[in-house]
DNA sequence: GGCCTTCATGGAACCGGTTCCATGGTCGTC
DNA sequence: GACGACCATGGAACCGGTTCCATGAAGGCC
């Protein structure tokens, strides 16, 4: 169609000068400027940015690596972080890469190979130490959202502190027979969040003087996974708990699902609280705690944009064999941001009814 | 990093022969073939998509339109979509949009103008006449997800005859009195998908000889919204009607647990069915019309690419003028894929109890 | 008035590939 | 033995921008 070239020539000027008043980089008189601007409304010129990235190294787009899309968590992020690179006039470009791929290796050592964008999100992907490296040689910044990358700056919440902070308010309203259900450490593509939430119930039910054996189950970190789950829990009188603590949302609005169906009263016959903020939660009158995606989406988009800015200079296409280890870490970049969490009492917790404790 | 130019000096070939070694187009012997192969091996070479694009004008990557990512219709389709995509080596680019999108403008103008895909597929956004010629003059094929677009081939179900489909196995079950509860004709940006269902339920309920005045209630298209909806329906037993047909299966779903917060037995007293497939509708022994967003996805990309294979010979970045418009439609692209749905049964319908019906 | 700095612009190289065109060698055929 | 078809390869132009460098004009200062 229309290239910087024929605008430079409606303009009357060189494309060197029609460039640089497009792209406002490096000087141009006002006139010339404005008349170049003109010519190129004109015909409708709209810059490729492949010939710019081609010389630049920028491409203005982002690489995001996620493992699922149709989950909550997931769908919040993106959303958010879609919008807020839009809004800075960057692309996104979607992997969409399941715990147990096997498309992996080649999304790494094809597709991001290619370096078609300035940088990258793993949103929930732990990276082994080798893919980590194959990005820094790329020389593209790295930002995870939901865990530690070692050398990549994280944005996460604590989790073994939501999931004290979660089994401590169940503990404080007098429960001794709280029960956890999580998801398994064997599917646990997701750094640590199955085994940190399991560790903070642990934690907090060992500093309150209560054993913490036989009180795991996994479950699918679904609403139907909370429920065949709660259907086996809460199936044999005797064994029954008073509280459950749900490592996630889904499984919660489940387990309630479950109870109901069994005709046990919640919160009168038990108490269940979870993690995340899910939109539903009101709905099912759900006390949990509630995390935000959509925080954790734009704060990732702000600090990798930044850590672009702070490349401006050097080119990204830049031909120096390797970069040095210890100036990744120089750039202080490889911190972790904390996000807060914060409990939102409804109606699904309350005090245990006076009964007699069936288990032990 | 490493170029073509330097893979060719290595196996010791011109520039030339070592781009056509590796991109399999012209003639190259064996030997020489097998030369640059193991030299581009050896420095880890890969080609940069960017320069390859910039003359070829193919960019070996599909812009995905769509209005929501964390709703389970279109999470599906998203995901299915970007597998179909990385199988043939293609990116995807996501451009979320929702309904009220103030970006609308900014991305046909800005984003899509780019260049940067050989084509685009437009999950549940009806695209403006104005936007369609738009991305024609573009050059770039254009697949639809949900709905007809003119002038562009589109995969879709057909909504009139499943709500039909529907609303027959209830009346078949004996039900007179029935309604639906679907999505507001307002807020319709997903086509006429609203209000296509609509018109399958009124169709069958008049083939039927009965009423559809005051049968019809919007919701959300969630389950909170069905929740909401059904609440205020089933909460005057006067009005009660004896079966529900929902627009979707989280509609469906949210007027089960409205139901039963009700007492209100399914299907014993309401029967309820829904359409989608929603993998909770087992959970909840929902009774639906399947849809199969996967397929559809799938489908939608081997349309996309199969139309970029016919333009293949077509630099996409020719220099004609403009296309014809009516040589657009003789590309014999324009019609509809129309996919099946089918019926589940489960047991969220049955014949209703007989009683004395109290409207009218 | 001469010199240096700053601004404005044009020409040309360059980014990393693909492809057109020309050259030359092989082989088969009449 | 000459001619044409086919194969293999190299040189060079090109895609559409950005940027380096050179040139020249205008203005400030001694």
């Amino acid at each position: 169609m229309s290239a910087i070239g024929d605008v430079a020539r409606l303009a009357g000027v060189a494309k060197a000068t029609a460039s640089r008043a497009l792209s406002g980089r490096g000087y141009v008189s006002t006139e010339t400027r404005a008349k170049v601007i003109a010519a190129a409304h004109e015909i409708g010129y709209v810059a490729s940015p492949n010939a710019a990235s081609l010389v630049t190294g920028r491409t203005q787009s982002v690489g995001v690596i996620i493992p699922f899309i149709s989950r909550w968590f997931f769908g919040e992020v993106l959303e958010s972080v879609e919008q807020a690179l839009l809004d800075q006039g960057y692309d996104m470009t979607l992997y969409n890469l399941p715990p147990e791929s096997l498309e992996r290796d080649r999304v790494f050592d094809f597709f991001l190979a290619r370096k078609r964008f300035d940088g990258i999100i793993s949103v929930g992907v732990a990276l082994s130490e080798r893919e980590v490296d194959h990005l820094h040689r790329l020389g593209r910044p790295l930002v995870g959202i939901g865990g530690p990358i070692r050398g990549a700056a994280t944005i996460e919440i604590d989790d073994v502190a939501a999931a004290r902070l979660a089994t401590e308010h169940l503990l404080s309203l007098g429960h001794r027979d709280i029960v956890h259900v999580g998801g398994s450490q064997v599917d646990e593509m997701d750094f640590h969040v199955h085994s940190n939430r399991l560790r903070g119930f642990q934690a907090a039910m060992m500093a309150a003087g209560l054993s913490v054996s036989g009180c795991f189950y996994s479950a699918e970190f679904t609403m139907p996974g909370g429920y065949e789950r709660g259907l086996a829990i809460l199936g044999d009188p005797r064994r029954r708990p008073t509280a459950i603590f749900a490592a996630s949302d889904e499984i919660a609005f489940g387990l309630i699902l479950a109870a109901r169906e069994l005709g046990i009263r919640v919160p009168t016959e038990l108490s269940v609280i979870g993690i995340d903020g899910h939109p539903h939660a009101e709905m099912f009158r759900l006390t949990t705690l509630a995390q935000h995606p959509r925080a954790q989406g734009g704060l990732a988009v702000r600090t990798l944009l930044a850590e672009l800015a702070t490349k401006d200079g050097t080119k990204l296409h830049t031909r120096r064999e390797s970069i040095a280890p210890d100036q990744c870490d120089a750039d202080g970049t490889s911190d972790s941001i904390v996000l807060a969490t914060n409990l939102v009492i409804r109606s699904s917790t309350s005090a245990p009814r006076a009964r007699v404790t069936h288990r032990s």
